[in-house]
DNA sequence: CGATACCAAGCAAGCGCTTGGTTTGTAAAG
DNA sequence: CTTTACAAACCAAGCGCTTGCTTGGTATCG
């Protein structure tokens, strides 16, 4: 966890327990359920007690806001799967490590936050459309390297670029329908998905 | 391309030549670019040069705009997959058919109106939602059915379930960046999709 | 005392939608 | 062939409401 910890005191990612860090939380709540179009600045101040003009005490903007939490979850899960890369051994182990990252993202603390960031990127201006694009960049750059390696050892085959893109569908459309009460686990999940790439 | 025709002489789906049929289609057009709460009565209005007030001559209401689009396109594409299913002999050639029409009504003609189907449902009210799935638990059901078939007939392992909510992620994920300037056709694209999902 | 966090009130702009009246297309009646 | 009738399609104006955001002031705490 060393490089999580170090985002967090850089002030890169904010404490969650701070005004700041609740605000973004649920905000992130809110955005996934209604979307941000849908969500008032008045509703965003409700939900963490407060009048909806204090909250231009925190951010400038509400889109600000948005980009607030975008940012903080893409560079959140980077440094999560950088960590996982480092622990696995082998190049099989990388792509379900990979896969499991990615839906513990996606299903679990941060699942409302990564669903934000998936769907309402739209709402951002230009200009900071291209900058959410850049942090992507070197996050897909992560899996296209471990998928190569994957290719490489014979374990994937096809364009690695084309099944890059059907597993981000893939996957983000889990938040729609997983349901964690069910018998399935995110690691049955991720067993399945290996189980979906992998050509034996 | 008798049952399409039927859909429309009943009325079911509106003729894209009249009025109606033209402000239907400019509304998929705005809705999947800047998001249905983006999208204002005003847009509507001046993309088939009238006055913002005219549009209520049409339609009684914004949200009633969204709903015709939805349940037109759902519509739509139901007919088209019943139709594909029936010229298929096989049943890898059925999964091929099914891969082959979704990834033509995304990235085809009718694809903005099913980017919009997918992805702005929450800006309708509870009651037309459940509508809309109702005519969505049709469309799932042809698929269903066809996995069940691949699998039995050894095409196909895993949960079929699972295996269709992950190729609904996959394939509409596609409208995010598939390029038909570029050197891949749909049916390559509906080739790779088949070769993930089929196991040898 | 000064900084931080907040409240109470409200403004300007934009929103969906309504209204009353005008144009346009169509077809039967004279 | 013209006149009359009438509904469908549309315009111009604006109403009532909500929106993101601003402002001036107050409480809290080191």
């Amino acid at each position: 966890m060393k490089q999580l910890a170090q985002l967090i005191e850089e002030g890169r990612i904010t404490d969650p327990q701070s005004a700041r860090g609740r605000l973004l939380a649920k905000a992130a709540h809110l955005f996934k359920e209604k979307g941000y179009e849908r969500t008032t600045v008045r509703d965003l101040a409700a939900s963490v007690g407060i009048q909806s003009g204090s909250i231009f005490h925190h951010f400038r903007s509400k889109e600000d806001i948005l980009f607030a939490v975008m940012e903080e979850t893409i560079l959140y899960i980077t440094a999560k799967m950088r960590e996982a890369l480092e622990r696995a051994p082998t190049a099989r182990d990388r792509l379900l490590a990979l896969l499991r990252c990615e839906l513990e993202s996606v299903l679990g603390g941060t699942g409302e936050a990564m669903t934000v960031l998936v769907y309402e990127w739209r709402s951002l201006s230009d200009a900071r459309q291209e900058e959410i694009l850049k942090l992507r960049d070197q996050y897909e750059g992560l899996w296209l390297d471990t998928l190569s390696e994957a290719r490489d050892a014979g374990l994937v085959k096809g364009d690695v670029a084309v099944l890059r893109r059907f597993l981000t569908g893939a996957l983000s459309w889990t938040i729609t329908w997983y349901k964690s009460e069910g018998s399935m686990t995110v690691e049955d999940l991720a067993q399945q998905a290996l189980y979906l790439v992998v050509k034996d």
